[in-house]
DNA sequence: GTTTCTATTTATAACGT
DNA sequence: TACGTTATAAATAGAAA
């Protein structure tokens, strides 16, 4: 973020990556302080670095990082309020764009249908056979992607050694 | 933190509080999933907002979020002070690190083959039918947490406008 | 390894719509 | 109230000590 663009993924040089660790993790626990503070909500950042040391917490307060915590634990449905962290913006000023803008909000709906599809199906309120072809076609698609996408994390994983 | 410095107090007006909220999530997720990224380490972030229906979370795997804070919830309260960032530590004795440090291998050596196994069976050199029910239960587990990931990814694209 | 020192990239507060 | 823009404050990558 400074002198060069970072890029996301791991850092495989080990003392650039221990550098970058220790800042950015005291660069993460003060953000999480001036969200809390600024804001008044409730937040909890857990760290378990590299070494043996145990994790790096806020809140301070054992306490109240358990409390927020089980108030965590307790919610089933969690990821309902996941959202929005994405900046993605193929504006533009011609009508060619905006047309192009919709065919791509369209694509976007369909994966996410696939999405749930897959989830159902992992969650066994669904099975293949009460898939169409059709759907099944792009569920393929969209597992054949995602496939390549775990792949690339496992190398990373190897790599990272 | 721009066009004037920031005070760490909880902001008073209550549309610039949400405003100044919306955006210092995003920023804070953004910072999480890059110190996990950059430095291969497990980190959380629970935040609870003023008026919604749940918290926001990284990772966006339940699962994923669970195991983190189930490794925090487990450690005995053997909490001490530390001196950076107002944190709390772990204080272990050597033996407790060298144990420590020979899960960690443990637990990178099983993604590994995990991972391998996925490869194998992508590239048609195995099949699931080869695999042992034991390994099978790993690899579910990695391909239902990758799958919640990838929801997340897509949701976020969605609602990303 | 760690601390300090920039050069730059990011994050974002205050505005403008 | 929400979203896009812009001026600044912060964070931080890479270099140097």
């Amino acid at each position: 973020m400074a002198r060069k663009k970072v890029n996301l993924a791991f850092i495989q040089n080990a003392s650039t990556r221990r550098a970058t660790y220790k800042k950015r993790v005291q660069g993460l626990i003060k953000k999480t302080e001036e969200l809390s503070v600024l804001c008044g909500v409730d937040a909890c950042t857990i760290i378990y670095g590299p070494n043996e040391e145990g994790p790096i917490v806020w809140p301070p307060s054992e306490v109240e990082a358990k409390r927020i915590i089980s108030d965590f634990k307790r919610k089933p449905e969690v990821y309902q309020s996941q959202r929005k962290f994405n900046q993605e913006t193929f504006l533009s000023e011609s009508i060619k764009k905006v047309e192009d803008k919709l065919l791509k909000l369209k694509k976007k709906n369909r994966e996410i249908e696939v999405g749930k599809m897959v989830s159902d199906i992992l969650n066994g309120k669904s099975t293949l056979k009460e898939i169409n072809s059709s759907d099944l076609g792009d569920l393929l698609w969209v597992i054949e992607d995602k496939i390549k996408t775990i792949e690339y994390r496992i190398r990373v994983t190897k790599e990272g050694k």
